[in-house]
DNA sequence: CTTGACTCTGGACCTTGGTCCGGGGTCTAG
DNA sequence: CTAGACCCCGGACCAAGGTCCAGAGTCAAG
């Protein structure tokens, strides 16, 4: 119930704090992945601290290889809150599932590749290293 | 020593195996991810199979995130063994290091979207919903 | 030897995720 | 009230990663 006392931020000051570039913030609200933001009579953009974490979620996302629209769909859940709790926790859930088959993958391959760090002599020829035959191109079928 | 027994493929039947466009097998050579390969007479490039794996190892890298760059710097481990197996082990152990990273950060993301889904009731107004209120946008400092 | 499917090269074009103007208002310190 | 810094919008431009021709040659089946 606070009438307005939360100090609002304009579009550069969000920039500097996320560790984004301004045309970055506008080009995100243009496609969707942040709200309009309130205006002041100057038709400047007025921000609160929430928009500083949202742009540092959606950065560490994008550095984890999520694209722009999957990370949409991930802060979507909190724009769906309105009409369905229960719809919210399904996609929520479905996410999930997203991030532990990457992991997975990810794992597979961090196995594969420690074996054959581990095995790999660091010395001597190319032909004793496995790390040169795995992910072989041609010449071997 | 087997002069030529292995069968050999067309860029579509690499294609269709590999689940990729003939067009972006092309490209893939152009931007050096995968090698040259041998012309029949006529022209047409001639492939073995290890091409169809190399293919979904770099689909699956794709998938994962890493850009065609990085893609081409794990497979050149295997392209550089001529000179320098140290060198070689040593560049397979920093890619290492990113993978875990990467894992890592993911895990973190795991960890606090399923600790949302575990409090979320499923049911109920919104406001009880952890989910809704994490990822926050504006509203609320 | 013809037909339909496939391949060649080179270049134009597309989407994603931004980045960079330019011409014009706004804001604040002096 | 003026300078310098900041913001507005619209649109051009960019790099990455492909995708899609066109025009011409090749191959396998009938």
């Amino acid at each position: 119930m606070n009438i307005q006392a939360l100090p609002q931020l304009t579009i550069g000051a969000v920039a500097k704090r996320a560790g984004v570039a301004i045309d970055t913030i506008r080009y995100y609200e243009r496609e969707g992945l942040l709200p309009e933001p309130q205006r002041r009579p100057s038709g400047y953009r007025s921000y609160g601290e929430g928009t500083v974490a949202r742009l540092r979620f959606i950065r560490r996302a994008k550095n984890l290889g999520f694209t722009l629209e999957e990370i949409r769909d991930l802060l979507a859940l909190s724009a769906d809150g309105q009409r369905g709790v229960k719809a919210v926790k399904q996609r929520a859930r479905r996410r999930l599932a997203d991030i532990e088959a990457r992991i997975a993958e990810l794992e597979r391959v961090r196995a594969g590749l420690a074996e054959l760090v581990e095995a790999c002599p660091g010395h001597g020829a190319p032909e004793d290293c496995p790390i040169l035959r795995a992910l072989g191109g041609e010449e071997r079928a």
